[in-house]
DNA sequence: CCCGTATATTGATCCCGCTCAAACCCACGG
DNA sequence: CCGTGGGTTTGAGCGGGATCAATATACGGG
């Protein structure tokens, strides 16, 4: 297999602390593996046997519930770790993440893990700074989720998709990776329906732009005001 | 100050993997504090002086939202760690700690973090365990308030309850702690009256039993059926 | 270029669970 | 022993958002 260089992720904050040689270490584990847009990495309840980092692309991370239900746990950025399972303890992925468009991936079997940890400790430190990241959020959504209607928790989705994943266009800030909106429905624990009125309704007070797949922020401070203020009727 | 024995926390799977002496070294920087009933531990967004082992006792974990709603986000039992923001690289806590019995918690200053791993890497380890954990219900309760009706989360939240803190008594399976109709219902992200209105048919099913910050689970098998089963109306 | 399919919009209706309101009950302190 | 207050129960009514349904629109492939 060719050679990784490692200018591919010597910026990256889960290696950061990491000497030069240290990096060229990991890298022989590793090797970097293509998907196409749609296609799997890996699928929810399959033995976790590898972890990775995204070098290009975006990902999309879905949990589905017995009843067939589907929720978008998050999306992957290039740059982020993830299916890092076997860090955590588990032997099978909670949750199936897909290509939204033609990614790119460095790939380490699971089973180095507890070597690359014992060569390096600095990356277990790392990495539970980034799941301690990762619960912070979990436990902003379940607050999200439990008191705020659904109007407030669209906008709060929208404006955190635009922070992680927004590109500035003339018309606003646009996310750049297609989203339907099934998708943001399945983000904040509603229909598509749903979203798509509040969009609409977003886009006669010219909020955002909307189109297939497509959402455009053309107004962040109204949106915010949305996310944090009105509700409270008092 | 009294030196602490490590019989106290030898047996906590937070520890596990650290030699006896690692134990002596560890307990060498913590103190035991006590914290009377409905006393905070720490406070949301306070400074995180201090992470935490619990030794004896239950606390209320609760995040407030600008608009004074409140969620729980655990229960935390004892020999679990808790007030860990130090190590997930939070200067401040994102939730308040309140005791529910009077409890007893071991103390380690935060700033001594550092230094620990770096003499016990084994601990980041079981750390970056117990956070995924924690991930991983916190994504289970966003699939549940996403995908679930009020009536299913409640059933999940008792079962959670009972799985972790249950204690076998003539009747059933009781909480062990004062649990009211307001905490299930922050950890559900419902009202009292509708919890209420939920335990009081149940009761009359004889499934639980009910009272003064009291539940009884009395026919788990059940509550598992309502937990998982009958919504999907196909 | 046209068709087929996936995505999006919009209307009409219904119902779960919230809100508002009023008792009630028990534990506890004086 | 009675009064007080926190926790609980229960009723009545409304509304946010889901569901059901139909149409519109844009993209990709042959």
């Amino acid at each position: 297999m060719a050679a990784l260089d490692r200018s591919l992720v010597a910026d990256l904050p889960i290696f950061s602390g990491l000497a030069p040689a240290d990096l060229d270490d990991l890298l022989r584990d590793a090797q970097s593996i293509r998907y196409p847009k749609g296609v799997p990495v890996f699928t929810q309840d399959e033995e976790a046997h590898s972890f990775f980092v995204l070098l290009h692309g975006n990902l999309r991370v879905l949990k589905v519930t017995p009843d067939g239900q589907q929720v978008v746990v998050r999306f992957v950025s290039a740059g982020e770790v993830f299916g890092v399972a076997a860090a955590i303890g588990r032997t099978a992925y909670p949750a199936t993440a897909s290509a939204v468009v033609d990614s790119i991936a460095l790939v380490w079997p699971s089973a180095i893990w507890p070597r690359l940890v014992a060569r390096h400790p600095s990356l277990a430190v790392n990495i539970l700074q980034t799941v301690g990241n990762r619960l912070q959020d979990a436990h902003t959504r379940v607050v999200e989720l439990a008191t705020e209607e659904v109007e407030r928790r669209v906008a709060h989705a929208l404006l955190r998709l635009a922070k992680q994943s927004g590109r500035k266009v003339e018309a606003g800030i646009q996310i750049d990776f297609p989203i339907s909106r099934q998708d943001v429905a399945e983000m904040t624990g509603t229909t598509l329906h749903t979203v798509s009125r509040i969009l609409s309704a977003w886009e006669d007070r010219g909020l955002v732009e909307g189109g297939r797949q497509r959402i455009v922020i053309r107004d962040p401070h109204k949106l915010f005001l949305i996310a944090e203020g009105p509700p409270p009727k008092d």
